[in-house]
RNA sequence: GGGGGUGUAGCUCAGUUGGUUAGAGCGAUCGCCUGUCACGCGAUAGGUCGAGGGUUCGAGUCCCUUCACUCCCGCCA
């Protein structure tokens, strides 16, 4: 028998009454009555009542024991009274008489507790990582953690994906994040880079032939953090697919989604064939790219309406002759809401920096009650209606501004009332596919024009027709998913095709040599034989927050570090060691 | 880089208009208690009010600077 226990906390029942036992684990809680004391031992598994009166020599000796100390004990399982059982855990039912105990770990006094439903200040919590993580729900966050990835990773090779570790030391890249770097000893004044997603090394996993890949891959890429966003490490399921179209892709991810969160979560998800939207609507409708399918709101687009004579709200009607957009959000039956319904909604926009939402609510014999309600003819009302599908005794919201920041205003305004009405299900989950992303953008600061994504998409449409004088108006094989909102993963189908690269990139103004320097490995691979291929990379830790119902990444990673990077239990990032410096032919100049 | 919030005992927090000796619960220590499961009762210890400066007869409270944590913007495949 191991020496340490013969049950674990969670294990002992009504039919172990009599027999001898050992359990080893913390002490969750003392109840000392003096003469009797009561004993909860925990351990990952669950809580034993233990308890031990006067009688046994130990008695003294136990009851002085700290909270979280890891003991022994030596006992015997009995029954428990009726009036005495414990529903709330699981080994209720019985208790174990103390016969004898050693300490196998002391405490000493803790600068938290553990066993509380307190709320802790994140740097405490963070320091003393390995206390908070004994406590039950973030405990059990971590447990799903691991069951969801290896329920992940059964499926994918269910579905006949090989997994493949890709170099965690790397060359930087141009494109995207800021890289976290590594400098060379062996190569004096040169980094390697830690990857930002195995990008380049998954599409050449595909040129070796190997067709179907995927890996629970940690991604680093040094940018600020977010409450959804760790600083420096993530993990994401990283996969790739050859010969396929984004349709193949879909399939496989739907699928595989839809398992996972059926089987880790209660909550329904509203279409288990995910709905496709694409870009420009998402921004239309929702005013976002990652738009909350839960909330039932939708933007439309009423400027026209602001050119008729008939209207007369002359500041919408300036603005949108100098090139502004209306846009408006409709609430079904809100004619009996209280005029401070409106008021706040307005308030809060001017809030968020906007000049403000103008809204109406329609009555009978179509008139517009409110505010600004005198500006607008019958017809006028009856055009908004007939584009909108609003109707008597619906009120409606206006927006009028640029294109972008009316996106951001009506995309807030569409959370903010949807919230305020309460039209949002918080027990279900709301997938979507954003799909057609834009191959370019202009920067608006720059001026210049930019892939909008990733440099590695494959253009829509026939490549040997595509019109490289608009590149603008370029689509391409581009996909996120999104879901209640958040966004998920994104993926594409990749661009093989050398020629077609160079000149793509031309256009995001590199020329064929910084190509070939700065993706050498990529761009030769491609030249020897590349087969169509796509992939995505769902983010590991955001399926978790989703799974565990959490708001903040840190809930579901383990060891997080803070908003600063840094590790407030390891100490990292640290000084280090002149002698380290100079072999890694490094200097330091520190800003003050 | 910018904006918001928070910072008072080991932990979680209260502290009124600027006014006597800064409080509570949990935890710790000591004592009492044989059926609790947030056990109960009594006592004791524990404070650079984040730090620095200023205003004032007097600052936890007002002002300035600064630091830490956090949320957001920028940034982010």
């Amino acid at each position: 028998m191991n020496k340490y226990r013969s049950h674990n906390c969670n294990e002992l029942r009504k039919k172990n009454v009599g027999s001898s036992i050992l359990l080893s684990g913390w002490i969750n809680k003392k109840r000392d009555h003096g003469n009797l004391l009561f004993l909860d031992l925990r351990d990952n598994y669950g809580i034993t009542q233990c308890i031990i009166d006067k009688g046994n020599k130990n008695f003294k000796e136990l009851e002085k024991l700290q909270l979280e100390t890891v003991i022994k004990i030596e006992g015997k399982v009995v029954d428990r009274s009726t009036d005495t059982i414990n529903k709330e855990i699981e080994t209720g039912e019985i208790e174990v008489t103390i016969e004898n105990f050693i300490v196998l770990g002391k405490c000493k006094e803790l600068p938290m507790p553990v066993f509380s439903d307190q709320e802790y200040s994140e740097e405490i919590r963070l320091k003393y990582r390995y206390l908070d993580l004994r406590r039950k729900k973030i405990h059990e966050n971590i447990i799903l953690r691991s069951k969801v990835i290896s329920f992940i990773r059964n499926e994918m090779n269910n579905f006949g994906f090989l997994e493949f570790q890709t170099p965690i030391l790397t060359s930087s890249s141009p494109e995207g994040a800021r890289d976290f770097l590594v400098p060379s000893r062996l190569n004096p004044g040169k980094f390697y880079a830690l990857p930002q997603a195995p990008q380049q090394f998954k599409q050449l996993i595909m040129v070796s032939g190997f067709d179907k890949y995927f890996q629970i891959a940690p991604c680093f890429r040094d940018e600020d953090a977010r409450a959804d966003r760790s600083p420096g490490e993530f993990y994401q399921l990283d996969l790739e697919m050859s010969f396929v179209e984004q349709e193949d892709i879909f399939k496989v991810v739907e699928q595989l989604l839809v398992n996972t969160f059926k089987k880790f979560s209660k909550k329904k998800i509203i279409t288990e064939k995910f709905p496709r939207i694409t870009y420009r609507d998402a921004l239309l409708k929702y005013g976002s790219d990652k738009p909350d399918l839960r909330n039932p709101l939708i933007i439309e687009d009423i400027t026209e309406t602001f050119t008729r004579k008939d209207v007369s709200f002359d500041i919408f009607k300036k603005l949108v002759k100098s090139g502004s957009n209306v846009r408006c959000i409709v609430t079904k039956n809100t004619k009996d809401k209280p005029r401070s319904f409106f008021d706040n909604i307005d308030r809060w926009a001017k809030n968020e920096g906007a000049s403000g939402l103008a809204y109406f609510t329609i009555e009978n014999g179509i008139s517009a009650k409110g505010p600004v309600g005198k500006f607008f003819s019958k017809e006028s009302l009856e055009e908004i209606m007939k584009k909108t599908g609003a109707k008597v005794g619906d009120s409606i919201f206006m927006a009028c501004s640029k294109k972008k920041d009316l996106e951001r205003i009506t995309s807030l305004a569409r959370d903010k009332i949807a919230k305020d009405l309460n039209l949002i299900d918080d027990n279900v989950f709301a997938f979507c596919w954003v799909v057609d992303y834009p191959m370019f953008e202009k920067n608006d600061q720059t001026n210049k024009i930019e892939f909008s994504h990733n440099p590695f998409s494959m253009p829509q449409g026939d490549i040997k027709k595509l019109n490289f004088e608009k590149p603008l108006d370029m689509l391409a094989y581009q996909y996120d998913i999104v879901c209640n909102g958040i966004e998920l993963s994104s993926g594409a189908i990749r661009n093989h095709i050398p020629e077609l690269m160079y000149k793509l990139f031309a256009i995001a103004g590199y020329d064929k040599d910084q190509v070939d320097e700065k993706f050498s490995g990529m761009i030769n691979a491609l030249s020897y034989g590349a087969p169509p291929h796509g992939g995505i990379a769902p983010g590991i830790d955001r399926i978790i927050m989703l799974l565990a119902n959490e708001k903040n990444i840190r809930e579901v990673t383990m060891f997080p570090m803070n908003q600063n990077a840094q590790d407030l239990m390891m100490n990292a990032p640290s000084s280090i060691d002149e002698k380290q410096l100079k072999e890694l032919n490094l200097t330091l100049k520190i800003k003050k």
